[in-house]
RNA sequence: GUGGUUGUAGCUCAGUUGGUUAGAGCGCCUGGUUGUGGCCCAGGAGGUCGCCGGUUCAAGUCCGGUCUACCACCCCA
């Protein structure tokens, strides 16, 4: 076990893992300014009622998973288990509710308290976007193929796509009605979990892993027969569009989002290199009401999850283009050598080197074997003689020739060295 | 929250039927003559054997608990 670990969940990223999880954060950024949308950036918590009305009561997540706490002033505050959330409490502050609409994307930790697994942490990262105020099918497939698009420069070019439609709250009532009388006619035959959700939340019975449960789903009706002509149009033009814009998709029927706010298209994207949780994005329309407002904000949005984005990148072993700077060492032997080194590094940084200034006058043996270990591309030595004559030793580390040169030409003489190594 | 597996140096792991100062490889540090790396050689630092308790003359080795990590479920990204 390490000697000093963060708390069950989370995670330290060192700096050797780091530059990947920039890639992601960048190409993000890039794709999703390609649609035009912007980045918001929310707090982590916010009050614990933006969750609970936001996301609703009877949720899973807000009735077991949130990590709330009071605050100094006795506010009750929650750290954020998603996005969608939070980002909609901030966009009250715009027009959104006059459907002015609003394209904004985000980034960062959310927090569940969960039992950790493949795929699962306590603090998480989401990747996000919304595109708010609006209600039209279009914007629900163009969102998806940006979800898919984006996925594809992640180097994910395989994940699966399911689409679904949730209807809208009338729509609901008719079809929990005809699954319910369906399934508790073969609940004797399904799991404890699938009778206590008989009760509760019929829909997640859709979604049960055991085999003997699955078969009974397999031969549920067909409650979208239910839905009211409306909604059955609206999803059949999501269908319509993504064939336009051609991403590949499968409908299913049996896809149920956890979320309450759900409405209309419902989607969630899959990938084989996950294990358990195969859920690597997911998403959908929602209407979701705040504190202090009678109108619901629309929107149709996605997150998808970043530690789930490096798993599927590792099945596929991709490696992230990296473009890191070749770096400039400098040694020091002698007393004056290594503050006249310091200055001469901060001369290098500012003609935009990446520098590293040794600043122990230890052996010359010892200042070159660290060189290498940090795999130092040039290598600058200052002794007593190059300080009394105003020059120092430039070393080609990968070649091994090395020269003297003037100081003041250092850092253009480093990069005739970078150029070509290259 | 439920269940399974796990825990020895920075990392990957050995450690025989419980028995003296707990080992290896890699990594790290210092040397192998005067100011020079990667290879090689020599030496060195570094471990409350996850933690607590129990059994025993004796526990890294056995037992119980606990914590962490991993994995599955619930649920979700």
């Amino acid at each position: 076990m390490a000697k000093s670990a963060p708390p069950p969940g989370t995670s330290d990223i060192f700096p050797a893992e780091s530059p990947r999880w920039r890639f992601i954060e960048k190409t993000a950024s890039e794709v999703f300014s390609s649609y035009n949308f912007g980045e918001l950036r929310t707090p982590v918590f916010e009050y614990t009622e933006v969750f609970h009305r936001g996301l609703g009561d009877e949720t899973e997540v807000v009735k077991k998973e949130m990590y709330t706490f009071e605050d100094r002033g006795g506010r009750s505050l929650t750290l954020r288990p998603e996005g969608t959330a939070g980002v909609m409490r901030a966009l009250l502050n715009t027009d959104v509710l006059n459907g002015v609409e609003q394209r904004v994307f985000y980034y960062g930790p959310m927090f569940r308290g969960e039992r950790p697994a493949a795929g699962r942490r306590r603090q998480f990262h989401q990747i996000g976007a919304e595109c708010a105020g609006r209600v039209s099918p279009e914007l629900d497939a163009e969102n998806i193929a940006m979800l898919m698009r984006l996925l594809e420069q992640l180097g994910i070019p395989d994940a699966e796509l399911a689409v679904n439609t949730r209807g809208i709250a009338a729509d609901r009532v008719g079809a929990a009605n005809l699954l319910r009388d369906y399934f508790s006619s073969r609940i004797s035959e399904m799991c404890d979990d699938c009778k206590e959700r008989l009760s509760g939340n019929i829909w997640r019975i859709l979604d049960c892993k055991q085999d003997a449960c699955r078969k009974i789903i397999a031969e549920a009706p067909e409650y979208l027969e239910c839905f009211t002509a409306d909604s059955k149009a609206y999803f059949e033009r999501v269908l319509k569009t993504l064939d336009a814009l051609g991403v590949k998709y499968r409908r299913d029927p049996l896809l149920v989002r956890g979320l309450d706010y759900y409405v209309h298209t419902v989607f969630e994207v899959s990938h084989w290199g996950l294990g358990g949780q195969s859920a690597i994005a997911g998403g959908g329309r929602y209407e979701l009401f705040l504190p202090g407002e009678n109108r619901p904000v629309v929107g149709v949005g996605f997150a998808s999850g970043v530690e789930r984005i490096l798993m599927a990148q590792d099945a596929l072993k991709f490696v992230p283009p990296v473009d890191s700077q070749p770096l400039v060492y400098l040694i020091g032997l002698g007393d004056g050598a290594v503050t006249a080194n310091l200055l001469l590094a901060a001369e290098l940084r500012k003609a935009g080197l990446r520098v590293e200034c040794e600043v122990e006058s230890k052996s010359m043996k010892g200042q070159m074997r660290t060189a290498n270990r940090l795999n130092a591309s040039a290598v600058l030595i200052t002794g007593d003689d190059e300080l009394a004559g105003g020059s120092v030793q430039l070393r080609d580390m990968a070649g091994g020739e090395q020269r003297t040169i003037p100081r003041g030409e250092a850092a253009e003489e480093c990069r005739k060295i970078f150029s070509q190594s290259k």
